[in-house]
Parts: structure tokens; C-alpha cells; sequence
DNA sequence: CCATGCTATGTTAGCGCTCACAAGCTGTCG
DNA sequence: CGACAGCTTGTGAGCGCTAACATAGCATGG
């Protein structure tokens, strides 16, 4: 009668009996509850090997009302920094020990937000981490009363939620004085679409770092995170020749305007000194190498998750900032006389 | 005493009492029984939004033995492909009541890959798709023993797991009779790194298609993806002018290439036809417009999923395969004479 | 008119785990 | 030597839900 079939997973109280303890002597090796003598313990291990056991994700969430799942909730996945940001916390996460549940968004509106904050709700995540580069979805996000911890990624919110970001600013002003260290006073810009946060603080890091070293932030050109915008881009700058360098919102352009220059007979960094941002993998190899600035997208998940386990621990709605970090190759030098 | 200060959110037992009804006929409802009157399920429902009530995840998991959880292995996440391929199939499991767990490897070894696993079957997801776009990854897949059914993503695996996948020779050979049908003889291929299944079967395709129309394949180029080997490519094929026409295995090495050969002064497509693979956004903006090959990324992530819930039912363990889809823009035309 | 079946609802028993508490066993100290 | 603390282990209840069965109500047909 007790012989079914199906030869249904071990329980806790399958290891118990192998191992001449109660099940809550297991759980209690389970959760690493000190009070277990080593010996026990060790017996209790070798029970849970022999059989296979598993411990029933179901039944434990039931009983202490977590689900060790952290939702996330991610537009643009497929960008460079959107998606190393998800692969980043998506890694931090199940390192802490906590299940991702994902809800890409194809596009940003109050409704599919309002849809998968649901999503997640039923399936009572224990936090939301926020992963939409786009301003104005943070207004939608403000208005729901989700009751779960959230962090958001890139943006830096009011006391609303808890935020995890690099930042941006600074990191467009390392590349500024980087430049004006080198000498130069004419440093033009060629930003990301004005509709991600990124794009906007790195152009505002570039205004301020020339503006309070008494210059001026005229030439301003507008990308689209595309190689073929930074193209364009650097035909223009090769016809006008107004700056002596230009601070690039991302590396994908850099690599247009780069191949732009060299068609038109301007040298890297002899003429003109281009500086990236993002160091992706390639930008090392570009002619000349690039120099850029470096996101820690590993660091940044790590502490978003962090931030979000501490308020699953009663901690303080919190925010870090991740500093970047400049890394100089050969695509800058001082200008020519 | 009931009264604690937390107010805790309401269970079937709540609702069943505002309707005036037992809570397994709460059950039905929300499980659409039929055997439930119009005018309780409507009491019910109302009961329902009154409270906000929300149905506790982890005690229907307990007693159904079901996670309603679907876990995404996922490697290169952030390619065009996969990225694109990752939202669908998450998309398409949001859409049919499960929840999504992902596990994304920064790099694919037998280790990740069971880490990863383990990981899953710790958290009893129902079902397991695997998005990993190395061979090799499926040799170790293999040799584990899952016990949860599983769907492979892109490659066509024996009868070891159910897969969808997306006709990448098809594909090829489409783009290569068009080729063929405007007149062409004289066919190239740049082609993706070899250690992708998708770049060697679109190779293959091309291949194949040569042969078979009595044609020869020597002219192949070996590209990586990114844009500037497209770019190479174009110089290499600008000064050697062995084709009348490139099959180039994606649309963002295509764009490099298009742009080579209007540096060195050869018209697409009066002097070359090109045509892509992926159909981006953008490569309908290309110079020219490019002819391409489309996939369908959300049916084949539709598929996918559908297979999957196949399997779940106890269905068969199955096989889909989705057919891409020429897009002729102007990048082709029959070769000059 | 009652046996039969069908529909709508209620009752009961767990799913596998953790929490709170009880209980046994040492050792220590007045 | 008994009271008490501290450690290890066991017992029982219950988390919120669904499945299985029980029951009541009502129509159908011999």
C-alpha cells in the first residue's frame, strides 16, 4: 500500500529515518543551526547524499512566507548595459542563494509595467529589481504600492526606493579632465539618445567638468548608441575640425567615428583624442585602442543585490553609487601645437 | 488575540467568508471549474477584488506538486540572436501563467552548466529551455539526468531532449537561390565564428545550395559577428572582385561590409548583391535597404514553449522547427553584365 | 413515486516544511 | 545534593492550498 509506482522524492523525513534522527534535527543541519553536534551532522549529511535529497522549495516558502526569489524587471535587454546589468545581478543573486524570476518588457509603457509588477506579486517575490534605462517608467513605478522591497537600477530615485547606479556623471568627467589634463580646451561631445537616463548624465558629466574648468560645452552632437551615428558623427567633426577631442557616449560609436577619422586623413590621437564609454571586450582592439571608461557591471549587481537583501533584513532603504573608472590607451594624447 | 498589529494578507478562508461560500469553492473559481453557479463565481469574484486577494504560490506548489516555473539556461545573452530569443521565450511563458527563472552563464563549461541545473532543480521548475548557441554545451546536457523535460533552443539535437529551432540552412539557401534566381553564379559567404551552431548551419546552407545547383563554394570568408570583420570583408572582396554577390550570415557584418564597399567605390547592387541575415530593426535603413533573412524570434519562442507544456501534459517529446523568411530590399539585383 | 444520475457545494485530510515549545542530558555551583 | 543553565534533540501544530470524497438538491425515466 505504501509501494506505489512512482518512486516519489525523498522527504525530510526519509533522511531522518536513514539517519536515526527527527526531521528537525535535518532541517536543523539544513539551515545550519548551530545547536547540532558534528556528529549528527555528519550523519544527517551522508543520509541526504545517499538518498538525493532535495529540500521542497514549496513547503519551506509556505511556512516562512519568502519565496528566495528576486524579480526583475528589465527593458532594453539587449543593449550593452542592460544586459550586463541583468547577467550581473542575475549572478549575484543566485549566488546569495536566491532564485531570479525575469519580466522583459519590449516596450516601456504603464501598462506592461503595471503587468509585470503583478506577475511578480503572484509569485511573491521577495524584491523587485528595476532595470529600465528609460526616464518615466520610474513615475509609473512611483505610483503603484507594491508592499516588496525594490532597487532600481541606473537611476538615481528620490528616497522612493533603494538605487543602485554607476556613476555616470563622474565617469563623464574622469574622460573630461582626463582630456583637459592632457592640454586640450576645444572637447566636443557626441551623447546616446536623450531618451536613456545614461546617455543624459554622461552629456551633463561632460557640461560640467567643462564649464567649471571655465570652458565651453558648445560642440554637442547627437548618437543613438549606433557605430553608424558615431560615423556621421566623425565625418562632421573631420569637415570642421572645431575641437582637438571628443568624449564618445559609448564605445559602439566610438568605433564609427574612429573608422570616420581614418578615412578622412585624421590621425587618433595625433589630431584628434576620442574617449569611450563602457570598455567593452573589443574596445581594447579598436585602431588605436580605446581609451574609455570602464563600468563594473559585476560590482554593480553585487551591490544591488546586497542593498536588497538589507532591506529584506529590516535595513534602511539605501542607495550606492559605483564609481568608473578611467582607462587610458593610445586614442589620447596632448593636442598639437 | 487575532488581532495582531500586521495586517496579513488575506487567504481563501477570507474570501469564502466575504462570499458567504467554503473556500474550496474559492478553489473552483479560481481554477475555472465548471461546476460553479454564475452567481456564486460572480459573488466569489467580487469577494475577490474586494480584498485584493492573491492566491499563495508556495501552498498550491505543495499540494500540486507544480512551480508553474520555467527555468531559461542562457548563455551570449547578449547577442542578437539569443537576447532576442530569450525575451520571446520569456514573453511566451509570462503569457501562459508561468514564471520564468533564469540562470545565464558568463561562461559555458560542464561546471556552470550543472551548477546551473542544480540550481533549477532545486527551485522544481517545471520544465527547462536551454539557449546555449555552443555545440558541446549539449554533449554535457546529456549526460546529466534531469528528470524534468527540457527544450534545446536552436540546435537539432536527436531525440534526447524536444527542440525548436529556427531553419538556419533554410535560411541560407533562401538567400542564395534569390541569389542564384537574379543570375548570380559567382556566390560568397562571410560567415559567423565556427564555434556557433547558427553561423556553421547558415555555412552549410550556403553550401549546400552552391552544390546542388552545380555551383562552387570557395569564396568563404570567415567573419565573427561584429561589424568590423563585415568590414574587412567588404576590402578584401572590394580588391579582389571574385563574386557578383555575398551571402553574409548577419545583418550588423553586413553593414560593415555595405560600408567597405561604398568606400572603395563599388555600387550595391549594381556592382554586388548583398544580402544579410536577422533582419534588425535598422537594416531596413541600411545603405541600401538590406535583403535579408528573417526569424521569427516570438514564434519561435511561442514554440518553444508550447512544446514544453506538451511534454508537460505527458505529451511526446517533440521537435518544431520555424521557417525563416526572405526579405527582399534593394541590396540585390541581377549581376551587371 | 422512487431509483438514478447529474450538478453545485461542503468537509476532511494531507502536501513537506519550519516554528515554538518540551524534554532529556550534561555539567556547575551554592 | 538539588537547582539551574546550556546544549542537543524530539514533538506537535499549522502555513494555505487542492484532491478526494461526501452530501444535498433537482431533474429524468421506468
Amino acid at each position: 500500500m505504501n509501494d506505489t509506482g512512482t518512486p516519489r522524492p525523498p522527504v525530510m523525513a526519509d533522511v531522518a529515518k536513514l539517519a536515526g534522527v527527527s526531521h528537525q534535527t535535518v532541517s536543523r543541519v539544513l539551515n545550519n543551526n548551530p545547536n547540532v553536534s558534528a556528529s549528527t551532522r555528519q550523519r544527517v549529511e551522508e543520509a541526504i547524499a545517499t538518498l538525493a535529497y532535495r529540500r521542497n522549495t514549496a513547503a519551506r516558502s509556505l511556512v516562512t512566507r519568502r519565496s528566495q526569489t528576486i524579480g526583475v524587471l528589465a527593458a532594453e535587454m539587449a543593449s550593452y548595459g542592460p544586459s550586463n546589468t541583468l547577467l550581473a545581478v542575475q549572478h549575484a543573486a543566485r549566488e546569495a542563494g536566491y532564485f531570479v524570476s525575469i519580466a522583459g518588457l519590449r516596450d516601456v509603457t504603464r501598462e506592461t509595467i503595471n503587468e509585470a509588477v503583478d506577475h511578480f506579486l503572484e509569485q511573491a517575490v521577495d524584491g523587485i529589481v528595476v532595470l529600465l534605462p528609460h526616464p518615466g517608467a520610474l513615475d509609473t513605478l512611483r505610483e503603484l504600492v507594491v508592499g516588496v522591497p525594490m532597487v532600481v537600477v541606473g537611476a538615481a530615485v528620490g528616497d522612493a526606493f533603494g538605487s543602485a547606479r554607476v556613476d555616470q556623471r563622474l565617469g563623464a568627467e574622469l574622460a573630461v579632465r582626463h582630456l583637459m589634463e592632457q592640454g586640450h580646451t576645444r572637447i566636443g561631445h557626441l551623447s546616446g539618445p536623450r531618451d536613456w537616463i545614461d546617455a543624459d548624465e554622461r552629456t551633463e558629466g561632460w557640461r560640467g567638468a567643462l564649464k567649471s574648468a571655465g570652458l565651453s560645452a558648445e560642440l554637442l552632437l547627437p548618437g543613438d548608441w549606433g557605430s553608424e551615428s558615431g560615423y556621421r558623427a566623425g565625418l562632421q567633426l573631420a569637415e570642421r575640425r572645431t575641437a582637438t577631442a571628443i568624449f564618445v557616449a559609448n564605445d559602439q560609436m566610438a568605433l564609427g567615428l574612429l573608422r570616420a577619422l581614418a578615412e578622412s586623413g585624421i590621425r587618433v590621437p595625433d589630431d584628434l583624442s576620442v574617449v569611450g564609454f563602457d570598455d567593452q571586450p573589443e574596445s581594447a582592439y579598436f585602431l588605436p585602442p580605446l581609451t574609455t571608461v570602464r563600468q563594473n557591471f559585476q560590482e554593480l549587481g553585487m551591490r544591488c543585490i546586497q542593498l536588497l537583501l538589507r532591506q529584506l533584513g529590516g535595513g534602511e532603504r539605501d542607495s550606492v553609487v559605483v564609481s568608473p573608472e578611467l582607462v587610458v590607451r593610445q586614442s589620447t594624447a596632448p593636442p598639437a601645437e
